[in-house]
RNA sequence: GAGCGAGUGGCGCAACAGGCUAGACGCAGCGGACUUAAAAUCCGUAGCCCAAGUGGCAUGUGGGUUCGAAUCCCACCUCGCUCACCA
């Protein structure tokens, strides 16, 4: 604090200053943490409480939680976690048992780099940042229940995460319940013989191996060797929602590549459906369902087999959602990744041996067999990484076959392509092309000079030749030509019936079917770490994996002395995972009685992605220490349990960065889908109402070089910035170190205290905008606490100023009317006009001669939820004993939001001519009459006529001359 | 390129459903009080323009609907976010 207040101190001792501020804050900090102020009371079992509270409507207020960097808070951090607090404090005003807490999501790539980086052991770090956190926040006096906090690298709380993983490989998902079933079912169905088992040989036939490899083809969690994303420079495969659209890695921007690896996978995409279906009924933003909706991308279209000239037994099956345009069909194209291009092993090969007679030569690409083209265009893909394919996107490049298929519905010769636009993991790997309708196609036709036609007659005046458009022609809303075949004809029908009408006859021909593709992918669920959960997974002599049994849980993490990853030259492809855990041979072969006999195995040595712990927290925070279920099914219906409105149960109020769109709260989703399958929640989704905060930013100032400078340092004259003389530029940006822009809470809670930086946070504006940091105005909240305290109390004795005498009829509407306000505020999640209002009401006491005693009580209620530990003090010292926290919230008298008067406006063409001062109950007919006779109104209108008068008592009066 | 969102004083932002003289509340500014002085605090002032009025112009730009538009519609401009060869 700088000395030049210890002047102001000594002439008013008891001004409310940041070192008084400080002393309140501790004080109160300490007595809430000793009395448990923000315990919440579970309907029964450890954290059970008072029944009282308990039958109070409850309410879940939840904050995404923090990932302890060694970095420490700036401001920007809490902000969510401030408004979740006012929110939670100000529904345990009004009547509602409020589970409000935080934990902490502590495994995962950042605090291993940190460790690394410090060559400290992830957890000696990972340790020391939280406990630098919890100081952080515990200084913003946040309400949490302390006793539901928790750690995800505890073993108590990850072996829960293991049971879960668990649970998620011993079943599969039953496609006629639409439901997720214990494996044990299947089995037993396999064993009955009431299903069959996809390929020749009966179950009973089928040795331990290959059951194991049927099963795997079912399980939710399963192990796969199918192209992963492999990031040699992170030393680690990711999953598809951590990979940027330019190919890279989002954590650390380096190159990612497609390989070949064994590793395991959640199957996420049973669950599409539903997935997106129970968006629907969830309170998120819009924006936030649209990203989940396009991530899943579920395309509604056929699946069309193209029988092979002079292969009898092959297909080329492609997937489109234009069925309707089949007849406009003029090539196929694979995919470079195809079977039934791939030379070696022949398993289906449709590449002849020469080319045909009269083949284009530009479609040879100069190759003097089919196989040599495509061999030689498939290792050129190959070659090329994702941001390379991204880059070459508008040029098109391919080659021919050799092969034609044949048009089903025309009989006409197709000519089959391969082309690097064609991707193997969407649809079917193949597509039709209809160069006429669809831009790609166009484009690619165009470069190899192959034929178009029209078959959805266009809307403008470009007419039916392709060959002279500029680019191709798509509508829903227009009408099929040219589309008559031997068996089938779609002339004269609108495209959704046209679509309605060919998916029907390819089903009666066997050739096709209407289908659904999605474009959301199994989920990658392994990495080559050291700092993350354990698979509760061996594998025996034979290479078959092997759950753990419930009771050997939690697989701890061994302590090792490498934990390092193992990491690679970021462009190197031809690179292959080494996990950390496997170097540890000792922990790896172990020899276990899985229940027949103490045998021998491996462990598994990956470890689950950093995702995994944030899956279910919410679960956990409801009956954190249960050792026998991850949550005790009381708790759980209590607390996530549907409810009216949300039929699907969940969390009342997650809020966090909208970044997390679709990693976690997909992820999070599906977790939530599958213990509800399985029986073991009662809520099918997490989160009811998702909120996302705006970001906090900050001026970043750099010099003529581009390298930031210091922002306190920076000196602002005459609308310019210097920084040590030298003139800087200003761009808003992120807060944050490397900008040298950070504000960190502790500063702000040095100079003001808490109270003031919650009140600033909340004050800045909506919390769904973003908005720049000003540590300049944080002033202006210091000084409404400092009006708020002068107001009760005496700042050169300490006494109280109120007295008890009633409040006169104008104090008592402004407290209502602001009652009123901030009630209505708070519940919407509106602090900052909250805010203005208790501010107004303040100023409006301030100019009072004295306080009256009631007034006070109620403005130190009303701001109790945004300011708490200022509040407690005034609580006390007006003599009430107890918290603040468990009052109840002021209610506003609606006899006092009407006024006496209102003004009410009469406009002349929407111009004000007058005000009138009426009684609010006055009629339209009495209005229009006292409006009329005003002498301002009937002077403005001079005589002239009325055309005719519009009122809307009593606030308004519009007359319309004639 | 596509989709979504947003443009209001020097700045952050208000105006809850087209209707109380747009600019609440706060920062910065300006004037004053207190002080030897400064800081802090308090009181006041404050959109822009001018011939200073019972004046004109003002919510990104241009049009429209309406008695009345920051709010609704169309076009354009700018910024932000998301997706991006998904058949």
């Amino acid at each position: 604090m700088s000395e030049t207040n210890t002047a102001a101190e000594v002439a008013a001792p008891h001004r409310y200053t940041a070192a008084l501020a400080a002393d309140i804050e501790a004080r109160w900090q300490d007595f809430w943490d000793a009395d448990g102020t923000y315990e919440a009371p579970n309907p029964s079992g450890e954290l059970a409480g008072d029944p009282a509270v308990v039958a109070r409507p409850k309410k879940f207020i939840m904050d995404m939680f923090p990932y302890p960097s060694g970095a420490g808070l700036h401001v920007g951090h809490p902000l969510g976690y401030i408004a979740t607090d006012v929110y939670a404090r100000y529904h345990r005003m009004t009547g509602h048992n409020v589970l409000h807490t935080l934990g902490f999501d502590a495994f995962g790539l950042p605090a291993e780099q940190y460790a690394v980086q410090t060559g400290t052991h992830p957890r000696v770090s990972t340790e020391a940042n939280i406990e630098n956190m919890k100081a952080q926040l515990r200084r913003l006096g946040l309400g949490h229940d302390k006793r539901r906090s928790f750690e995800t690298i505890d073993p108590e709380y990850y072996k829960w995460t293991q049971w879960i993983f668990l649970q998620i490989f011993n079943s599969w998902y039953d496609e006629d319940a639409k439901k997720a079933r214990p494996i044990a079912e299947l089995v037993a169905l396999f064993e009955s013989g009431e299903r069959a088992v996809d390929g020749e040989r009966p179950w009973s036939e089928l040795s331990a191996a290959e059951r194991a490899d049927v099963l795997g083809r079912y399980r939710l969690a399963y192990a796969s060797d199918a192209p992963v994303n492999w990031c040699p420079g992170l030393g680690t495969v990711l999953a598809n929602e951590e990979v940027t659209a330019d190919g890279r890695s989002e954590r650390g921007n380096f190159p990612v590549f497609k390989s070949k690896l064994r590793q395991w996978n959640m199957r996420i995409t049973a669950y599409a459906d539903r997935l997106l279906d129970d968006l629907d009924a969830l309170d998120w933003p819009e924006a936030i369902k649209l990203q989940q909706r396009n991530w899943i991308g579920r395309s509604v279209g056929a699946r069309v087999d193209f029988p092979v000239e002079g292969h009898p037994d092959a297909k080329v099956t492609v997937f489109t959602t234009r069925q309707d345009t089949l007849f406009g069909a003029t090539y196929l194209v694979v995919a470079p990744e195809h079977q039934l291009v791939v030379a070696e092993g022949g398993n289906g090969g449709i590449v002849p041996a020469a080319w045909p007679e009269g083949t284009h030569e530009d479609w040879t690409g100069g190759h003097a067999t089919p196989a040599e083209a495509v061999a030689a265009y498939r290792k050129e893909a190959a070659a090329k990484s994702d941001v390379e394919r991204q880059a070459d996107a508008k040029e098109k490049t391919g080659v021919f076959t050799g092969a034609y298929a044949i048009n089903p519905v025309s009989g006409a010769r197709l000519p089959v392509f391969t082309a690097d636009y064609v991707l193997m993991g969407y649809g079917t790997g193949a597509i039709m092309a209809v160069p006429a309708h669809d831009s790609r196609d166009f484009a690619f036709a165009r470069a190899f000079d192959l034929p178009m036609r029209c078959v959805v007659r266009p809307s403008d005046d470009r007419g039916t030749d392709p060959s002279t458009w500029a680019e191709s022609f798509d509508s829903y809303e227009a009408e099929i030509i040219d589309s008559a075949g031997p068996d089938v004809s779609l002339d004269g029908l609108a495209v959704p019936e046209a679509k309605t009408r060919m998916a029907e006859w390819l089903t009666e021909r066997g050739i096709g079917e209407a289908t659904v593709n999605f474009r959301l992918r199994d989920w990658l669920f392994s990495r080559q770490r050291y700092w993350g959960e354990p698979f509760p997974i061996v594998y025996d002599e034979a290479g078959v994996a092997h759950p753990l049994p419930e009771s050997m849980l939690p697989l701890e993490l061994p302590e090792v002395e490498d934990y390092s990853p193992r990491t690679f030259e970021p462009d190197d492809a031809d690179t292959s995972p080494e996990t950390p855990l496997s170097r540890n041979e000792d922990w790896v072969n172990v020899e276990l009685d899985l229940g027949d006999g103490v045998k021998r195995y491996r462990r598994e040595t990956n470890t689950m992605p950093n995702w995994a712990g944030s899956c279910w927290y919410e679960l956990r925070y409801l009956d954190p220490h249960n050792s026998e279920r991850l949550v005790s099914a009381d708790a759980e219906r209590y607390w996530m349990g549907p409810r009216e409105g949300q039929p699907h149960g969940g969390v009342d109020l997650y809020v966090g960065g909208a970044e997390h769109a679709v990693l976690h709260l997909l992820y999070a989703r599906f977790w939530s889908k599958v213990l509800f399958d399985l029986g073991h929640i009662s809520s099918a989704e997490p989160f009811h109402k998702l909120y996302n905060q705006g970001m906090i930013q900050a001026y970043v100032y750099r010099d003529s070089r581009g390298i930031p400078v210091t922002a306190t340092e920076v000196e602002e004259r005459d609308g310019a910035f210097y920084h040590q003389g030298e003139k800087v530029s200003r761009l808003l940006g992120k807060m944050g170190k490397s900008l040298k822009n950070a504000v960190t809470p502790d500063e702000i809670c040095a100079e003001y205290g808490a109270d003031t930086l919650r009140l600033y946070e909340m004050a800045m504006g909506p919390l769904d905008v973003s908005r720049p940091w000003d540590t300049r105005a944080v002033v202006g909240q210091y000084r409404l606490l400092q009006r708020l305290w002068r107001n009760v109390v005496d700042e050169a004795t300490g006494e109280l100023t109120v007295v008890d005498a009633e409040p006169d009829d104008a104090t008592l509407r402004a407290l209502h009317k602001a009652v009123d306000g901030v009630a209505q505020d708070m519940a919407n999640l509106r602090f900052n006009t909250a805010i203005a209002k208790v501010t107004e009401l303040n100023n409006f006491v301030t100019k009072l001669s004295e306080v009256p005693r009631s007034v006070a009580e109620r403005m130190v209620l009303l701001v109790a939820p945004l300011a708490p530990h200022i509040a407690e003090e005034l609580w006390r010292k007006l003599g009430r004993t107890g918290s603040v926290v468990h009052q109840d919230f002021p209610v506003a008298d609606p006899a006092y939001l009407v006024d006496e008067a209102v003004t009410c406006v009469v406009q002349i063409k929407g111009k004000v001519k007058a005000r009138l001062e009426v009684a609010p109950s006055i009629s339209d007919e009495e209005l229009e009459k006292v409006a009329l006779a005003d002498p301002a109104v009937v002077a403005a209108l001079g005589g002239a006529g009325i055309r005719k008068v519009i009122v809307r008592a009593p606030k308004l009066v519009n007359i319309v001359p004639a």
